[in-house]
Order: C-alpha cells, then sequence, then structure tokens
DNA sequence: GCCGTTTTCGGCCCGACTGTTTTCAGTCG
C-alpha cells in the first residue's frame, strides 16, 4: 500500500471515530498520523523495511501496529470495523461546513438519518425540532448548511485567489477606523489552493468598522458576527473570516491567523515548555499569580518569536513540520528569494507559442537584471503551439547565434543567450527529437504534454526513461497538473526523485501560475535526497518572466535555499552541471 | 492514542460565535 492510500483509511478511521463520540485526544492521534503521513519523504514500506517507524513522530504502539497490517495485508481490524460501523453517506453529512460529528450521531442514533438527503427531507418536515436539544433555529441552520455547501467552492488556485485577496485587503484598510488589513490564512503562506479567505484587520472604532464591514459588495452573506470576528460569503463562494482587533495587537493577531493550525499548537506546546503562554494577543509570562504580557505594544511577528527566544520563522514555513525545532536550533533555511535568481532555463519565443522574438525575451531578461536565459520551444509532437521540427530548431540556432552577436556587441560579456528545447517525452518514454540536435544544445528540458492519461506504472516508466537518458537535463512541470482544472499524473515520484538523484537530473518547479508543479512537498522531498531544483516562469511573453514569484512560492514553502535551486548559480557552475549532471 | 527536564499516568491549544438546554455544548479555525 502506498503513503497516500495508508493515509486516507487512517483518515476514515478518524472521520468514524468522531461520529462515535470516541475520545477526542484518540481521534487526533489519527489526524496526525494522516497529517504525518502525507509528508513523509520515504514510502512507508521502505521505513518499516530498515526498521524505522517508531522513529516517526506520532507514531505509538497502535499505530505502529495498525500501519503494518496495511502493509502486509492492506487492511486493519479497526478499519474493518469502523466502515462497517459507519457508513459513508453519514460521514458526508458531518463533512458539510457547520454540520458536526455530534449533530450527526444525535440525528442518525435518534431519526435514523443516514445522508444529506435524508438530512435535508427531516429538516423540511420539521422533524429535526423533535429530537432533544434541537430547535427550529436548528433545523433552519442545517438546511442553509446543506445549501451552502452545495454553493461552497471547493479550495480555489492560489493565482485566482490572491488578486481577489490583496483588493478585499485594500478595501477593509480603507474601511471606517481601520489603520491596518492584511490577508493572512494559508493564501498569506502561499500554499497552491486554498479552502477559505482570512483577514487581519486592526481598527480605533471596532463598532464602525463591525458596521462596515457587510456592505463591502465582495460579501454575499455573513454567517457570523461579533465584537473580535465576521465570518461572510463572498462572490468566489468562498468563506471569508474577519478578525478585528486593537492596532497594539495587530502583529500578534496576524502571526496567529497566518500560521498554519498545527503550527500553532507546537508553538503553545514550545512557549509552556519555556514557561511562557502565546495566544492571539501576544505572549505572556506568569509572576506570582498576575499574567503579564512580554512584547510591547506594536510588537512584530519577529518580536513574537523573540519573545520565545526563537528567531523569525518566515509565514511559508509555519505549517507545523519540522519548523519551530529547526528555529529552536538555529538551523532554519535562508530562503530563496527572487534576488538570487541569475536566469531562467525555460522560455518559449515566436518560433513555437510565445509572443516574443528571441531578441525581445534575451533584453527582457538584461533588463530583469539575469547573466542568463535559456530559448526551449517546443518539439514538433506538440503541434498546437507550433512545435519545432528538425530543420527549423536548426535555423533557430542559428538566430540564436546571430542574436548572441548582436548582444556581445550591445551589452558585453555579462549575459549569456542559452540554446535548448521542451522535448517532448512520448508514451514509450523516448523524446520527440533527434539524438544529434539534442546534444548540440546547451539545455534540454523533457516534458509531457500529450497521453497523461496512463496508468501509474506506465507513466512512471516514461518519465524513468526521459531521466534515464543522458541529453536530458531537467525534467519540466513533473506531474502535468492544471491547478483548479487538471489533476497530476499519477506517477510513482519516490522512484522518480531516486531516479534524478542518481543520474544528476535536475527536477523543475514550473512558475506558471496554473502549474506550481512540482509542489513544495515533492520538492522539499527531492532536495533531501539530492536532488537539485530549477525554478521557471516558463514564459511565454515578456512579460512572463515575471510569473517567476509563483514558483518561488512553492520553494520557500518547500524550505529551499538558493544553493537547491541551478537558476541561483553563476553561469559556469551552471554549465557544469548541465554538462554533468547535478550531482552532490 | 501518544508522550515524558511534570516520564508509565494524566494531561493533551484555546478563543470566538451560535443556538438553546439560559449556562454550556457544538463547531470552527
Amino acid at each position: 500500500m502506498t503513503n497516500h492510500e495508508i493515509a486516507v483509511r487512517f483518515q476514515r478511521i478518524a472521520d468514524a471515530m468522531e461520529v462515535q463520540g470516541e475520545n477526542q485526544f484518540k481521534i487526533r492521534a489519527y489526524r496526525k498520523a494522516v497529517d504525518t503521513i502525507d509528508e513523509l519523504g520515504e514510502p512507508l514500506a521502505d521505513i518499516e523495511a530498515r526498521g524505522g517507524l517508531s522513529e516517526i513522530s506520532g507514531f505509538g504502539e497502535a499505530i505502529i501496529g495498525k500501519t503494518r497490517d496495511f502493509l502486509t495485508r492492506g487492511s486493519t481490524k479497526l478499519y474493518e470495523e469502523m466502515t462497517q460501523a459507519v457508513p459513508q453517506a453519514v460521514l458526508e453529512m458531518a463533512a458539510i461546513p457547520g454540520i458536526g460529528p455530534k449533530t450527526v450521531k444525535a440525528l442518525w442514533q435518534s431519526l435514523g438519518i443516514t445522508s444529506v438527503t435524508e438530512l435535508e427531507t427531516a429538516a423540511k418536515e420539521q422533524r429535526i425540532r423533535s429530537v432533544t436539544g434541537f430547535g427550529a433555529a436548528k433545523e433552519q441552520s442545517i438546511l442553509e448548511a446543506i445549501e451552502r455547501g452545495r454553493r461552497l467552492s471547493e479550495r480555489l488556485p492560489l493565482f485566482i485567489a490572491l488578486p481577489y485577496a490583496e483588493r478585499l485587503a485594500n478595501d477593509l484598510a480603507h474601511l471606517p477606523g481601520v489603520t491596518k488589513a492584511e490577508a493572512a490564512g494559508s493564501l498569506r503562506r502561499r500554499k497552491d489552493t486554498v479552502g477559505d479567505l482570512d483577514f487581519v484587520v486592526a481598527t480605533t472604532d471596532p463598532a464602525a468598522t463591525e458596521a462596515a464591514i457587510p456592505q463591502l459588495p465582495q460579501l454575499t452573506e455573513i454567517l457570523e458576527s461579533g465584537h473580535s470576528k465576521i465570518v461572510a460569503l463572498c462572490n468566489l463562494n468562498l468563506r471569508v473570516d474577519i478578525r478585528l482587533g486593537k492596532p497594539e495587537d495587530f502583529g500578534a493577531l496576524l502571526h496567529h491567523f497566518s500560521s498554519g493550525q498545527a503550527h500553532n499548537i507546537q508553538l503553545r506546546d514550545f512557549a509552556e515548555s519555556h514557561g511562557k503562554k502565546i495566544n492571539e494577543y501576544g505572549v505572556f509570562v506568569t509572576e506570582s499569580g498576575v499574567e503579564e504580557s512580554i512584547i510591547d505594544g506594536n510588537a512584530d511577528e519577529s518580536a513574537i518569536y523573540a519573545a520565545l527566544g526563537l528567531p523569525y520563522i518566515p509565514v511559508e514555513l509555519r505549517e507545523g513540520r519540522d519548523e519551530i525545532a529547526m528555529a529552536a536550533r538555529g538551523a532554519l533555511p535562508q530562503l530563496i528569494e527572487e534576488s538570487d535568481f541569475r536566469g531562467q532555463l525555460h522560455e518559449h519565443t515566436t518560433w513555437s507559442d510565445g509572443s516574443a522574438s528571441i531578441w525581445e525575451m534575451a533584453e527582457a531578461a538584461i533588463a530583469r537584471g539575469y547573466e542568463y536565459l535559456a530559448i526551449t520551444d517546443h518539439s514538433p509532437l506538440v503541434k498546437v503551439a507550433n512545435g519545432l521540427d528538425r530543420d527549423r530548431l536548426l535555423a533557430q540556432q542559428e538566430e540564436i547565434a546571430q542574436v548572441r552577436d548582436a548582444l556581445a556587441a550591445k551589452y558585453g560579456d555579462s549575459f549569456t543567450l542559452l540554446s535548448g528545447v521542451e522535448v517532448d517525452i512520448l508514451a514509450d518514454g523516448s523524446l520527440d527529437g533527434d539524438e544529434d540536435i539534442l546534444s548540440r544544445l546547451d539545455i534540454v528540458v523533457a516534458s509531457i504534454h500529450m497521453r497523461y492519461r496512463e496508468e501509474e506504472a506506465a507513466m512512471t516508466k516514461r518519465i524513468l526513461s526521459a531521466i534515464e537518458n543522458p541529453h536530458v537535463d531537467i525534467i519540466g512541470h513533473p506531474t502535468g497538473r492544471l491547478l483548479g482544472r487538471r489533476e497530476p499524473f499519477p506517477v510513482d515520484m519516490d522512484a522518480i526523485i531516486d531516479a534524478a538523484a542518481r543520474t544528476g537530473t535536475v527536477m523543475e518547479i514550473n512558475a506558471s501560475p496554473d502549474r506550481m508543479d512540482i509542489n513544495d512537498i515533492y520538492a522539499r522531498r527531492a532536495c533531501e535526497r539530492g536532488v537539485k531544483i530549477t525554478v521557471n516562469a516558463d514564459a511565454h511573453s515578456i512579460k512572463g518572466l515575471s510569473l517567476l514569484r509563483w514558483g518561488l512560492y512553492t520553494a520557500r514553502r518547500a524550505g529551499l535555499t538558493p544553493e537547491d535551486v541551478i537558476n541561483t548559480y553563476r553561469l559556469p557552475r551552471l554549465l557544469a552541471i548541465l554538462k554533468d549532471g547535478a550531482r552532490n
């Protein structure tokens, strides 16, 4: 069984236990195991083979035993009991936001309701109010929750949510009384998709701000409204959480509502073990029975960490992985920044489906302060993108040579144009280009654009063939996903990462906002196993070069440093890697 | 179910809002 398959089963166990009213800490233990497994850098089967299951944090006797059961026989007694005891349709009721496990359990037991449809009917027929603890208002709120659940968007891609949230934050900042407003939550951590929008608002006139917020045109429905919190639905059909606070609390609030829940729980634990207390209003110590704040009013996020004796933890890392432990021992990575990039290695021109010429792209790169840029137009298979056949690729080489001369005449030797191709990986794993030409190019990016609906084994074999090909330097957008539109290919990423490590093949974080591919978890895993990364905008225009920031977000979430990313290197080091592979 | 500078039992993050049983349980983040 794969890690994911095991994680899904532990999740199912936890969900079922919740409806059954099991001990919440027991449920939390299973949920923690799910999160841990999702982030593991190694298949559980491999970890078990080397006797390492007990070293995994949160894995005790019971969870290790069940993991072994899943690995050896594909199931375990508790899983069978739980799936038997609690039908999937019952869990679907509890999955509706606003309807929780206690409600589901009560209605299941008292009225025998086992599905969302039955729940809706019972509420409409006013049968729910007959149950102790339930009234007409609850009936109404159930109907609204079901209806809202149908309208509610799935998680939205960051590239849609981020510009929207920035505009909304700006609108909030201009409301009466507001001194500062900022988008927080997973959006601020730059997660590739977001399930809701969080905002932190500092105000000197809470009543006026509270009254003005529901008037914002983006907000279509107010779900909750209190003195420090307003929850609404916005016209993207996303939940919006707005937290109001005093200006002096802004830093603490922003910290709390920007960090992942797991990070906050761990940070509270850390604070407690150092005799301190942290919440969304600050950091406190208790001196002779009196609680005192140990941060200044108007403290920013770094002051919060400083009060706990920790260095500042960049927001992208606050997922509750191992960042607090790393911070405590002074081992946080120096995250890569946009200014670290010396060039990009995967761009298109008018030769295929780009809108700028080679010369225009080169000058745009120079304007960005780059030292190099690789031109990598499509190979012939990608007909819709006007892919280059052998003759056109040879002709393009001539133009690249001419542009190089002209650039040298105008700018000297401070900039280097690299010649390359984005070659398609065919269904059998071979490349859509002739050996002799590939060998003459500075750089070969191999990607899949066609026939991506194969089985996992076939897709994995195909990418592995490309990795083994000595001409291939980089695997482009390795999982082929399009956020919100197309799922990633089914691939065995561990096998791919291992092969890339062995052959010195570089893996791309493609920065197209709708790709962000590979994702942060894979990038981190690849890096931990010695694979080098490249971040590229895959630009199809001059403006396209600036899309790099979306890949930067992923790289930072993965904890990458400039050393991990080859297009931060100076040219000679980069060329050595393109010639011999990126082996450590 | 997990864990330990409070170590094999007794804790486990905690604050905001809603609805209802009008003092607190349920839900969420």
